[in-house]
DNA sequence: ACCTGAACACCGTTCAAGT
DNA sequence: ACCTGAACACCGTTCAAGT
């Protein structure tokens, strides 16, 4: 194809570039997910995502929410299992996203809209669960810590299953002392 | 000074490198962590590091094994005491150390001679709660990822002090909770 | 507003010398 | 064995155009 001629639109926005981001991540890992790279995918010189972020640590972290957006959000059952379905789901999406947690954390990540609306309906669960407020968000704290560190360590972690039910024993000693502590 | 001739040994090693790279780390961040800084830093060419270590990943691995020689271990009172001593020491030995651990991270980190003596310590503590070796495991395997996380959750923490805390927290229901579940 | 061209100031790493 | 010189193939980011 043809190079584009100089301010011919293209197309471009956050959405688009998220996605090539991803795709670029799950080819080439971490440290191939260069500005440059995702340009490249997309057919673009490199300071055309510049436009559309800021650097390249917004992008990270918009990533991250993005996908941390795809989290599905149990309705209204029991407290507990909701918490526990939460976090599991959390904790799978993010694995399956590879290297971009370590990313993440390298690059002081923020959190996003999506983060924030899964902490409410997290909060609404230790509510029910009889919990005062305070104690809910240091619980809360503490699940999204353990979440970020298991998925981070899991992507370089020899035996990925065992990660996985490593995570869910954490989970489930954590909820059992966060509710014991009230 | 004059620059050195070719040849001129300089008295480089292993020990003086990741002393350069833990104040280049101090100093500047992780971002600024670059070979070509340690050995500016040392009055050194930057491809004299690699007599010393393969790449980068093994430097960091390095100074992050040699960062946890410095943790201090107890040794033999109660094994609880022992453990929940281990893991604040090991906690605010790598929170000192700031973006350290994020970096190693993000850099597939392998483990070092210091920890795997952590480890065996940390093992002798739980059998002597009444563990058996397989729980003993799987539970030092979560602490070790909840210090990993919350210690590099903790560099971007708005408040550290809670961050360590929430760390507190998570130690002592993980603790319950391994000792519960046997 | 959104893109290209061109450049700046960096990287990690390799390889052929030199001593 | 341990260092330098020089180079290769990259980076993120900025800034002045162009449309």
């Amino acid at each position: 194809m043809p190079p584009r001629k100089r301010g011919q639109s293209v197309g471009l926005d956050r959405s688009v570039i998220l996605d090539a981001a991803a795709e670029v991540l799950a080819e080439n890992g971490s440290s191939g997910l260069s500005m440059r790279a995702i340009a490249s995918r997309l057919g673009v010189v490199p300071n055309a995502l510049y436009n559309h972020f800021h650097d390249k640590t917004e992008l990270i972290d918009a990533l991250l929410d993005h996908t941390l957006g795809q989290v599905p959000t149990p309705l209204g059952g029991d407290p507990r299992t909701d918490l526990v379905g939460i976090m599991i789901a959390t904790f799978d999406t993010l694995a399956a996203q590879g290297a971009l947690v370590p990313l993440y954390i390298d690059r002081h990540g923020s959190r996003g809209p999506n983060a924030v609306a899964l902490g409410k309906h997290m909060v609404q669960s230790f509510l029910a669960l009889g919990l005062d407020e305070t104690t809910a968000q240091r619980a809360i704290y503490v699940l999204i810590v353990q979440a970020i560190g298991f998925t981070a360590y899991g992507v370089s972690a020899p035996n990925p299953q065992a990660n996985r039910a490593a995570f869910i024993d954490s989970l489930n000693w954590t909820l059992d002392g966060a509710i014991r502590s009230q």
